[in-house]
DNA sequence: GCCTACCTTAGAACAGTTCCAAACATGGCA
DNA sequence: TGCCATGTTTGGAACTGTTCTAAGGTAGGC
């Protein structure tokens, strides 16, 4: 899998100079419907990078989130996750036992909003529906709750 | 401000041996719209138990969000939020610059839902929405965006 | 091909939270 | 009322996730 060449060439009009750290990092996160931690896109950077430091991960999973190219999703306790997936507006759904992550797209989400006073004078940029539950594996078909 | 003597009656019933400490941290969530972090509990709580451990204030609040007395809100980098305001439905409004993390009653949020196959054989239990903007003192009235 | 600004690195530092084992105190019971 | 067992508290160490630092390395404009 290789970086789609409008990001390297949204990188480079940054003023990104092309490293092979930034494109291992940036190659990790192709695909959408993944969540990876930063620990995550380290170990598979390192297939193309081997001697990629964490430090230079993390350096470059912030300069994509500053420049909008991925998101960062703190749904529970643990390590940030970082999501590709901007391009499709999405929610999650996250399973409160075993942490798994799913992209979800609720029906009725367009609908909700803040009205006037309700905004206490903020400038809303965007919302983040999250649901909570259990996953089939955690609360097997039959359980109680 | 004093422990309402129903909650006192709610920790007793669970079990619960009732020490200066637990309703010194008890206290300090006495109220709504207050979303405070462990170490702005620790500090309230001194005033009525000057040598409580934050340790103690951990175990405290852990406990009284697996009874369900409070909820913990992770909306944003640093520390974790601790709200009592479990008895109204509600949700948060959060200043991406300063971290102002207010409560909200967005119009329509009933409405969101997952149907069947969308719900990935989850059981949900609940629904946090959480609008990310900038405040009045972060986005100065007719500042560009 | 050179040079310089930018990038990467290992490891230290830091923030937030949890763990630990020893001292302590609540509340049931005599 | 006083005693005791068990649950609770404590300070500090340990831990996890993330950021910082300063020294060396390299992309890419010329
Ligand atoms: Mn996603
Ligand atoms: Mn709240
Ligand atoms: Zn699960
Ligand atoms: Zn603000």
């Amino acid at each position: 899998m290789t970086i789609p060449a409008p990001l390297v060439d949204r990188l480079r009009s940054r003023g990104w100079r092309v490293t092979p750290q930034r494109r291992a990092v940036a190659e990790v996160l192709v695909g959408d419907h993944v969540h990876f931690t930063a620990e995550d896109v380290h170990e598979r950077a390192r297939a193309a990078v081997p001697e990629i430091s964490l430090a230079t991960v993390y350096n470059t999973l912030g300069e994509l989130v500053a420049m909008g190219e991925i998101l960062e999703v703190r749904a529970a306790r643990g390590p940030v996750r970082y999501d590709p997936n901007v391009h499709t507006a999405h929610h999650h759904l996250i399973c409160t036992i075993c942490g798994k992550l799913l992209d979800v797209s609720p029906v009725g989400v367009e609908k909700v909003s803040l009205y006037g006073a309700a905004a206490h004078g903020f400038v809303i940029d965007d919302v983040d529906v999250t649901f909570r539950g259990r996953c089939p594996d955690c609360a097997p078909a039959g359980s109680a709750f």
